[in-house]
DNA sequence: CGCCAGGTGGGAT
DNA sequence: ATCCCACATGGC
């Protein structure tokens, strides 16, 4: 049985409730904020040049990495007063680097945050005020799609749906779409699939990430699955 | 111990 | 265009 995106989207937040993304570590605890610093049902931020910059930086950081490690990388990097575009590009990449070691290739790492950051601070390129195009943040060595999607969207508020490892994998098994497709087709799907809405897409791609955690991991759990009745995975293996 | 985690760029085929 | 690999840490 072939399941609609949004019936997909009610399922998911019927059961985990609103996620209150894109995180922000540094406002942990405050008004409005968890105490990891999601905001579940408040899609007004980020608001501050150190906000949105903090999910430039959680972006890239959490490249092929768990969160929690991106979380000790973030606490380090804001107790070193390094909040800004303009703190990040006079930091040295060695210093840098030893910063962010928590989320793992750091050297690497290291290097696709000076390039964003200065390529946010330099007057002839990007601003913080106004939303980029996919293009100008797709050509960043260091940012590619989905990267340049998680900025447009809990940035800037553009409606760009983001495709992880979990939504192909998700997808995938619930048979909606085929193996190995691409990634600006899966984006599609969800495009033409839903209304374009960036409030949407952002508790959607949140939920999806939950969903995947609790039960469509690498090896599923398939019991007390909110949509095992719409999978085609459901039953196989097991 | 091995596997996994909210990818990306570069080089070979 | 597509496949393959390096990049690296921390939690379970």
């Amino acid at each position: 049985m072939k399941m609609l995106l949004f019936t997909l989207y009610e399922k998911l937040l019927a059961a985990y409730g609103p996620q209150g993304w894109w995180p922000l570590p540094s406002r942990a605890g405050r008004k409005g904020f968890d105490a990891r610093g999601y905001h579940p049902g408040d899609y007004s931020w980020p608001r501050t040049v150190p906000e949105k910059f903090e999910i430039i930086v959680g972006a890239i950081l959490t490249q092929n990495t768990a969160w929690t490690n991106v979380e000790m990388a973030l606490q380090r990097l804001r107790a070193e007063g390094i909040t800004r575009p303009a703190d990040l590009a006079v930091c040295p990449t060695s210093r840098l680097g030893r910063m962010i070691r928590s989320s793992g290739y750091f050297n690497q790492k290291a290097k696709k945050l000076k390039v964003a950051a200065e390529a946010f601070l330099s007057p002839a390129s990007l601003s913080m005020s106004r939303a980029p195009t996919r293009e100008d943040l797709l050509g960043l060595w260091g940012i590619g799609r989905e990267t340049a999607d998680s900025i447009l969207l809990y940035v800037f508020q553009k409606p760009f749906f983001v495709v992880d490892a979990y939504t192909r994998r998700l997808l995938e098994r619930l048979g909606t779409v085929g193996p190995g497709m691409a990634y600006d087709d899966l984006q599609a799907v969800f495009h033409a699939g839903l209304p374009r809405s960036h409030e949407l897409y952002n508790e959607m791609h949140a939920l999806i990430v939950e969903h995947a955690k609790r039960h469509c991991r690498t090896k599923p759990l398939c019991a007390g699955c909110p949509v095992a009745r719409f999978c085609a995975w459901r039953g196989k293996n097991a």
